[in-house]
DNA sequence: TAAGTATTTGCAAATTTGTCGCAAATTTAT
DNA sequence: ATAAATTTGCGACAAATTTGCAAATACTTA
């Protein structure tokens, strides 16, 4: 019942528990858009060390928990898939907001036929798409 | 007749000159795959200041002769479209190198589609895709 | 070409970002 | 509840990036 479990179990799995900074940074991704580490680290700042978050976040990353987003001038953490479901963004170059793109089959498809022919072994991707939204263009 | 044609229009509809520190720096870019700040600083280190070249990075995103890699763990600069041609990456999670990818006309047709009904500008994207190479599997 | 103006650079200092070691606190297993 | 293992906070570092400003370079215009 709680939304926790899937992250408690890659924790566990790992031989890590599922702490109180790590359910506050799970949590913080969660409700919000990709972040960077400052907001993060300002965001948890009187609850959590910022040398933890930092830690925590590569821990996630191990785990497959979250990934970078290189987004705009400074990267972004966002939950993986598993969290938030597979999507890629749009990027406005003017105001700075991150947009989630429904991901479509057919595009998905050709992304990862795109590579196999040349022996590589995809295991995943990020398509970012930049220029003006409604509101800037 | 030079190589920095369309880079010196770029500079000059922006009120800007050509000057040896961009010169080297456009030179740095053009001969190499995309590379992080710091290799970048430490190629020009005995010709140009390190602040000279975060300025010059910098000038150069904002005039759109360069862009932002999310590749790996460090972001890396790398020239845009217009002087090295359109093209995705493929990044092996394993020895870290990074591939480029040929594009494929279904495929940007399929990605510039999937935002235009949003209403948003689409001004250009990246793909990343990451697995592991021939090599490595 | 020389003079005047605007832009750019180098330098040094400040800030920001990210990392590390270790003692104290928390969690897990017994 | 106790002992062992993991995690956190803290302070100190180290690395990366930014900034202010005076000197140097580039661009006009005459």
């Amino acid at each position: 019942m709680d939304h926790y479990k899937d992250l408690a179990a890659l924790l566990k799995k790992n031989g890590s528990s599922l702490t109180k900074p790590r359910k506050l940074v799970f949590d913080l991704l969660l409700d919000r858009e990709p972040q960077t580490m400052q907001v993060l680290v300002q965001r948890a700042a009187s609850r959590v060390n910022r040398a933890t978050i930092y830690r925590t976040i590569e821990l996630f990353e191990e785990l497959g928990i979250v990934h970078r987003l290189n987004i705009g001038w400074k990267y972004k953490i966002e939950l993986s898939d598993m969290f938030v479901g597979h999507h890629h963004h749009f990027y406005c170059t003017n105001c700075h907001k991150t947009y989630n793109l429904e991901p479509n089959s057919m595009l998905e498809t050709m992304i990862d036929s795109l590579v196999s022919k040349d022996g590589f072994a995809p295991r995943g991707h990020q398509l970012e798409i930049y220029g003006l939204c409604e509101n800037c263009r």
